[in-house]
DNA sequence: GTATTTGCAAAGTTTTTGCACGTGG
DNA sequence: CCACGTGCAAAAACTTTGCAAATAC
């Protein structure tokens, strides 16, 4: 996706280009995952224009043009990231919160199979899968 | 797991066997897949002995447990499931909201090697992938 | 100019918590 | 008995909504 691309989506559906959305764009693409608190916190360190109200309808605006996507990274708040690097998995640890980051292409290789055997077309950016990292694993024992 | 062995592992964790617990965990195993407030609905329509608050209480404990799990089919609201029943994943679509249940050996078939890794250990009963299914993907074209 | 967007404040939803009473072991 | 569990009500956390004022185009 190229650079100033937002402004022509944006355009597009007929949405105006303002300040705040152009804020919490660049705040998602500043913090790579965030949560809608966590956005608001970032845009207000660098301007007081905007509100908590605004950021929840920019997120879901943002997120229904494909600008960002979300995930569930933890049980409680939805987690938001930049749609514009490329698109990555998850492994989420239940025990110490670690994630790592799997790329599109190595996810596609393990599930597609499956995937496609159920007719099913996964949305890999979204993907989240929790479990135990290595070191969690090995104190649970 | 053993019919009766929920009784047991409540005591070991120095737990006690009361009503509330046993219907909840009888309405997580009739309902499937249920919501806090789902499962609350259901206990009621067989006793007024039991309060939303044990219910969101009981479902962390057994879920601490072991004796239920819980997935994120929908962006909002846990889904807590049995855990007595085979392990198994989700292939959730976007569009229509159908799951897909996937075994856990297919899954960890898919899924095994990239885990392994990254050294890390998937919760396959937790494991939900939203996507699309071949209808609402046919029909998104 | 005017249709869209924002700020603000209020309400809605879901989940958690404090504490006195009840109860399983 | 008495530590653990429950009910109740109040609060906390998170998200949505209505409406008047502001603003992109």
């Amino acid at each position: 996706m190229g650079d100033g691309d937002w402004q022509e989506r944006l355009r597009a559906g007929g949405h105006r280009l303002t300040p705040q959305r152009e804020l919490v764009l660049a705040a998602i693409e500043k913090l790579e995952h965030a949560t809608p608190d966590e956005v608001y916190a970032e845009v207000r360190t660098r301007s007081d224009a905007i509100n908590l109200s605004t950021v929840y309808r920019t997120l879901e605006l943002l997120d229904d043009l494909g600008l960002i996507r979300h995930a569930h990274l933890t049980d409680r708040a939805p987690t938001y990231h930049s749609a514009t690097g490329h698109e990555h998995s998850h492994l989420v640890c239940r025990g110490c919160h670690a994630t790592i980051s799997v790329g599109r292409s190595a996810m596609e290789k393990a599930l597609g199979e499956l995937a496609a055997g159920h007719g099913f077309r996964p949305d890999y950016g979204h993907l989240s899968v929790f479990g135990l990292c290595a070191e969690c694993a090995a104190a649970a024992e």
